[in-house]
RNA sequence: GGCCCCGUGGUGUAGCGGUCUAACAUGCCACCCUGUCACGGUGGAGAUCGGGGGUUCAAAUCCCCCCGGGGUCGCCA
C-alpha cells in the first residue's frame, strides 16, 4: 500500500506516529509561510502542515498543490496548538506535520465543486460522475446501499437462504413490460431478453429443491423512466419452498425492523407493519401504495350528499356515482386564487371539477361553526347542518378546507389521493423520522383490460388464486383475490411478492383465461409447466426494490441518487455515451440491419 | 406521444423590453500573508445570456420552432 492509515481514522492515540498517507486534495490555504491542506480519502478529511522551517521541499511542493491533486504525504501526527483544534473535523484534535510529499497526479480544475454541497445541473453532474461520486452526499449513498446490502445478505444467510446466480440472458415472454433484447450470433434471428426479474427461474429452484433462495438481482425493464425508475435496477429477489403467505411476509417484516435498527436507530417504524386491503388502501387513501405518514384520510359522503339539494351531487349520485373528500386541515382561509388553484390541480389529475368548502379562517369546535363562515359555491345548497355532518365524516374541525369530488368511484379515489398526497406535502404533514411500512393484501387475482378486451394478471401470471376463489375463475374472474402482497412505504411501493401456482392444472387454467391457447402456453411457458409435473413444492416468495429503499433512508427524492452510474431520463448512460451505434460488421456478425425510420 | 418546469462567465444564482459596455457569490490566475480550517487581503482574466427565426426604433428579457435537462401522464406482468 502507498499509505499506511486513512485520513479519516487518525486520532490522539496515534500522537507522535510517523505515518503515510495517500489521498486528494480537499482543500488548500496557503498563509504565505504556512501552508494546509485538507487531506480527503474515503474514509475522511485530515489537515497536513507544511512549514518551511520543517521541510523547504515540501513547503514547496505544497505551493503547487491545487484541488483534487492526488498527494502522498509522509508526516508525524502532532497535536493541535491549543485553541486551534476543529471540533467539526473527526480528526480535528490533531494534524499531519508534511515531512516528504509527492505529487501522484496533478488534476484539472473539476468542472464542478467536490468539496460542497451545491446542486449541479444533472447533466453536468452525470458526465462527470467519478467527480460526483466523491461528494460527501453521493460517497454517503453509496456506503449506506452498501450497508442495506450486506445486512441483507447477512440476514438471510443467517436463515439458511442459499444465494444463487441466474442467467441474464434468458427469454422473452409476452407478459409485463417490454423487454430488452440481445441477439444471438449463434442462432440467426433469434433472441435472448435480460430479465425483468428472475421469476421464473427462482421458481424453478423451487422445483429443484432449494427450498430457500435469495439473490441481489439485476432486472431489466425497457419502459419509460421516472425519478424512481430506472432502465436497470436492483431487487433483492427470494423465493421460500413450503409457505405461505404470512411466512413471506414476516420474514420481511423481520428484515426490515432489524435493518432499520441496526442502520438507522433514529428513524421510528410502525410495528406491527399495519396490513391493509387493497381495496381499503383505495378507499381510505386513494392509493394501493398510500404514503400512512399522516392521516387526511379519505371519507365517502355519498348518504349526506344524496339529501342535499345541490344539483352536481345529485346527478352524479343518479348515475352511480359517488360523493368523496378530505379535510385540509387549517386551509379555511386559503384565497380564492388558491382555492382555483386547488381546481385546476383536480381537473388535470381527471377529475370534473373540485368543490371546496371552507370552514371558517379561525379554528375552533365545529359546533360554534355559523353559516356566515362557511364558503362554498355549493354553500346555498347545502343546510349548516349537512356542512357540519359532512364535517363530522370527514374529520374536519372549523377553520378548516374540505375538498371533494364527485365522479366514478374509481376516478374519485385516485384524484382524492393524487390532492391528499399533494396537501399532505404542502403542509408537511408527514414526519420526515417516520418510516411508515405496511403491507396491502387482497388484490384482485386479474383486471379487465377494455382496450385489448382480455383479462390480464394485476400482478403476474404464476401469482396463485385464494383456493376458496378459484371456482370463481370460470364463472367470475374480477372477483377472485390474489395470494399478492405489495409492501410500501411512506407512499413508495418497495417491493411485492406472492404465494405462487405450483401445479400444472391451475397455471394452464390461468393461461388459458389470460387468452393463451395451449399450444401458446407450451411455446412460452411449457417449461415452468412441465417442470410443475415432477414434485413442485408449494412456494412463494417476494422482491424488494433495493434501489428504492436505500433512496428512502437515505432521504433522497430520485434513485439515481443512490445508484454509481444511473441513466438519465431518456435512458442514455451520459458518463460512457451509452447506447451507442455500432459498425456494420458487428451488425453483419448479428444477423440484423436497422431499418430506416 | 401529451402536459408542466428549466437552460445567463468553470459552478450556483440575479436581471424579465432601453441606464446590460450583463450583476453577485464562489471557483480560476498573479502577488502579499506562519495557525488557518468555507483562512484573509490586493489585483486580474473569464459570458456574443442553449441554437435558429420573428416582433420592436431597441430583446438575456416578448412570440414561434428546434436542441438539451428535469418532473409527470400514458407505460411500468
Amino acid at each position: 500500500m502507498l499509505k499506511t492509515h486513512t485520513c479519516g481514522d487518525l486520532r490522539k492515540s496515534q500522537l507522535g506516529k510517523n505515518v503515510t498517507l495517500a489521498g486528494w486534495v480537499d482543500r488548500r490555504r496557503d498563509h504565505g509561510g504556512l501552508i494546509f491542506i485538507d487531506l480527503r480519502d474515503r474514509e475522511g478529511i485530515v489537515q497536513v502542515v507544511f512549514n518551511p522551517e520543517r521541510s523547504k521541499a515540501c513547503h514547496e511542493i505544497a505551493d503547487q498543490l491545487r484541488s483534487e491533486y492526488v498527494v502522498r504525504v509522509a508526516g508525524v501526527v502532532a497535536e493541535r496548538p491549543a485553541g486551534t483544534e476543529n471540533p467539526r473535523l473527526a480528526t480535528g484534535e490533531i494534524e499531519v506535520i508534511a515531512d516528504n510529499t509527492e505529487i501522484l497526479n496533478p488534476a484539472k480544475t473539476p468542472p464542478f465543486y467536490i468539496n460542497e454541497d451545491v446542486d449541479v445541473e444533472e447533466r453536468l453532474a452525470l458526465k462527470y460522475r467519478y467527480l460526483d461520486l466523491r461528494r460527501a452526499r453521493l460517497k454517503a449513498n453509496i456506503l449506506l446501499r452498501c450497508r442495506v446490502i450486506k445486512f441483507m445478505r447477512d440476514f438471510l444467510d443467517a436463515r439458511g437462504f442459499l444465494d444463487i446466480e441466474t442467467p441474464i440472458l434468458i427469454k422473452s415472454t409476452p407478459e409485463g413490460a417490454r423487454d430488452y433484447l440481445v441477439p444471438s450470433r449463434l442462432q440467426p434471428g433469434k433472441f435472448y431478453a435480460l430479465p425483468q426479474s428472475p421469476q421464473q427461474l427462482k421458481q424453478l429452484l423451487m422445483v429443484a429443491g432449494m427450498e430457500k433462495y435469495y439473490q441481489i438481482a439485476r432486472c431489466f425493464r425497457d419502459e419509460d423512466t421516472r425519478a424512481d425508475r430506472q432502465p436497470e435496477f436492483t431487487q433483492l429477489d427470494l423465493e421460500m419452498s413450503f409457505v405461505d403467505k404470512d411466512d413471506v411476509t414476516a420474514l420481511i417484516e423481520a428484515l426490515l425492523t432489524d435493518m432499520m435498527a441496526a442502520l438507522k436507530p433514529d428513524l421510528r417504524i410502525i410495528k406491527p407493519f399495519p396490513r391493509l386491503t387493497y381495496a381499503q388502501a383505495m378507499s381510505r387513501y386513494g392509493s394501493d401504495k398510500p404514503d400512512l405518514r399522516f392521516g387526511l384520510e379519505i371519507g365517502d359522503i355519498s348518504d349526506i350528499a344524496t339529501r342535499t339539494e345541490f344539483g352536481v351531487f345529485r346527478s352524479v349520485l343518479a348515475t352511480g356515482g359517488v360523493v368523496r373528500g378530505i379535510a385540509a386541515p387549517g386551509c379555511g382561509h386559503y384565497t380564492r386564487g388558491q382555492l382555483e388553484e386547488l381546481g385546476r390541480l383536480a381537473r388535470s389529475l381527471g377529475a370534473e371539477g373540485l368543490v371546496t368548502i371552507s370552514l371558517g379562517a379561525t379554528p375552533g369546535s365545529l359546533d360554534t361553526l355559523t353559516s356566515e363562515e362557511v364558503k362554498s359555491v355549493a354553500a346555498r345548497f347545502l343546510t349548516l347542518d349537512q356542512v357540519k355532518a359532512i364535517s363530522a365524516r370527514l374529520g374536519a374541525q372549523k377553520g378548516d378546507l374540505l375538498l371533494i369530488v364527485a365522479g366514478k368511484p374509481d376516478k374519485t379515489a385516485t384524484v382524492l389521493g393524487d390532492l391528499r398526497k399533494e396537501m399532505g406535502r404542502r403542509l408537511k404533514l408527514a414526519d420526515p423520522n417516520l418510516f411508515a411500512f405496511a403491507y396491502i393484501e387482497n388484490f384482485p387475482l386479474l383486471h379487465w383490460n377494455a382496450e385489448l378486451d382480455r383479462w390480464e394478471s394485476e400482478h403476474h401470471p404464476f401469482t396463485a388464486p385464494w383456493e376458496e376463489d378459484i371456482p370463481l375463475l370460470d364463472t367470475a374472474p374480477a372477483q377472485v383475490r390474489g395470494k399478492h402482497y405489495d409492501i410500501v412505504c411512506n407512499g413508495y411501493e418497495i417491493g411485492g411478492g406472492s404465494i405462487r401456482i405450483h401445479k400444472p392444472e391451475l397455471q394452464r387454467q390461468l393461461f388459458r383465461l389470460l387468452g393463451y391457447s395451449d399450444a401458446e402456453s407450451e411455446a412460452l411457458f411449457g417449461h415452468m409447466l412441465e417442470a410443475f409435473e415432477y414434485g413442485a413444492p408449494p412456494h412463494g416468495g417476494i422482491a424488494l426494490g433495493i434501489d428504492r429503499l436505500v433512496m428512502l433512508l437515505a432521504g433522497e427524492e430520485t434513485i439515481r441518487a443512490v445508484i454509481a452510474f444511473p441513466k438519465n431520463q431518456s435512458a442514455v448512460d451520459l458518463t460512457v455515451n451509452a447506447p451507442a451505434p455500432v459498425t456494420e460488421n458487428q451488425l453483419a456478425e448479428l444477423h440484423l440491419c436497422v431499418r430506416e425510420e
